[in-house]
DNA sequence: GTCTATACACAGATAGAC
DNA sequence: GTCTATCTGTGTATAGAC
């Protein structure tokens, strides 16, 4: 495979490093008064567990249809354990929910101020998106399929992140249209389907690891597809 | 908007008729046995009912997060009135499912059958997949959403449905390949993504009805979205 | 900082009147 | 064919020992 950009995923993750565990630190950091652990270490351990057993049976039976018996099962601690890093069951929602928001903002920001044609940032969004989906996996498809069980205020939050990105990847499109480089579409519904298939890499795990499809593989083929709707002179230039 | 196929969502409504009222005369023919109610004018007023309640508090809460008292209470029917038609929470979720995917699965065969050209028959099919989710969008939601937490039998059973989908895109797609009327791609990837922007249409609703998005609309994007990657010859011939 | 034991609200489900 | 009343298990949450 060749990359004009020379942007992988294995490069991605050797540059930021970004883990499980920076999440955990997030979430601790940004809830120092309401989770009653205070060392930071242990903290961050235990919401690590906590975390990777929620996306675990989630993934399964939706947060709703999760006992916190299960989860306590699951994840090792006790009943009374859990509720010393939340308050309730719905603080665990809306905080996965606010600080997993909130982590995948900050980096997709960063990447949109990455100067170039509107070519070379469209490749490296669409990049950067898949390859922080496929780190945080299991934080993506549970936003996605609980975002509806939430209370209002988290939920609207939830759909400006949604059009936040879609936001981002509108205005290459118009920057490409102003270089010359993009053809005049409907920028709107583009950026819409693009968002979609961005989302489906998360969403349908099950079929792409099945079938043994590379993050890489998979960036390349949407670059070409949507390369070939907006590109007036197509081809790899680079 | 000007459409070779001639075929709109007006039209398309004319022809078939279908409503969810087919819907739940289906549900009720495929299970006399178990319903309690043997008056098929009443049985299918009620279940209209149901499902209309359980759409709407799932699409808030999720399947599990509902409780029956919830069913009762918005579909105007008490406890024991539910369990005439059903006889457990599991058997509503799996009914709805089965009989739903069998619905579907009806129409898309048929229109699969329709002869022509790769290019239309790709058109065809998107149109009708569109508009079916269009008619009986909640249900599409709702199987979309519950897929995950239902048993494994009728979650395999889910999963087949959706690859049937994939199925018949990708066929058509290699035809138009043999005609020479189709570029040469990645094809499997490639009816992944379509059918990803199909389900972005009844997934997102709260975004396309904000927009004013006509399903009509979002069908000839995606055509043009798709056509651009796989016509050799493109633009308008008919 | 983590556990066990327990309170009490609410779930799914059914029996039996009408 | 539909309702009300009720059984019993499980849910979330907390108090207090260690």
């Amino acid at each position: 495979m060749s990359f004009e950009d020379g942007l992988t995923f294995d490069a991605f993750q050797e540059e930021f490093r970004l883990g499980k565990e920076d999440f955990c630190r997030d979430v601790f950091q940004e809830n120092r008064e309401t989770i009653q652990i205070k060392k930071e270490k242990t903290a961050v351990k235990n919401l690590s567990r906590i975390f990777d057993a929620t996306f675990r049976i989630c993934s399964r039976k939706g947060f709703r249809g999760m006992s916190m018996r299960d989860l306590s099962q699951e994840s090792g601690l006790s009943m009374g354990g859990l509720y010393a890093y939340f308050r309730s069951k719905e603080e665990l929602l809306n905080t996965l929910q606010r600080v997993g928001n909130h982590f995948i903002h900050r980096h997709l920001e960063t990447t949109s101020r990455k100067g170039g044609d509107a070519r070379q940032r469209l490749r490296i969004m669409i990049k950067t998106h898949l390859y922080l989906s496929e780190i945080v996996q299991p934080w993506f498809y549970f936003s996605y399929m609980e975002a509806k069980s939430m209370s209002r205020k988290e939920r609207d939050f939830y759909k400006q992140a949604e059009l936040f990105t879609e936001n981002l990847i509108l205005k290459i499109l118009k920057q490409g249209v102003k270089e010359g480089q993009f053809a005049d579409q409907d920028h709107q519904l583009a950026a819409s389907v693009i968002k979609s298939m961005l989302q489906d890499w998360y969403l349908k795990r099950w079929k792409y690891s099945k079938r043994e499809i590379s993050v890489d593989r998979y960036a390349e083929f949407l670059i070409g597809f949507i390369e070939s709707f907006y590109c007036l002179s197509q081809g790899s230039e680079g």
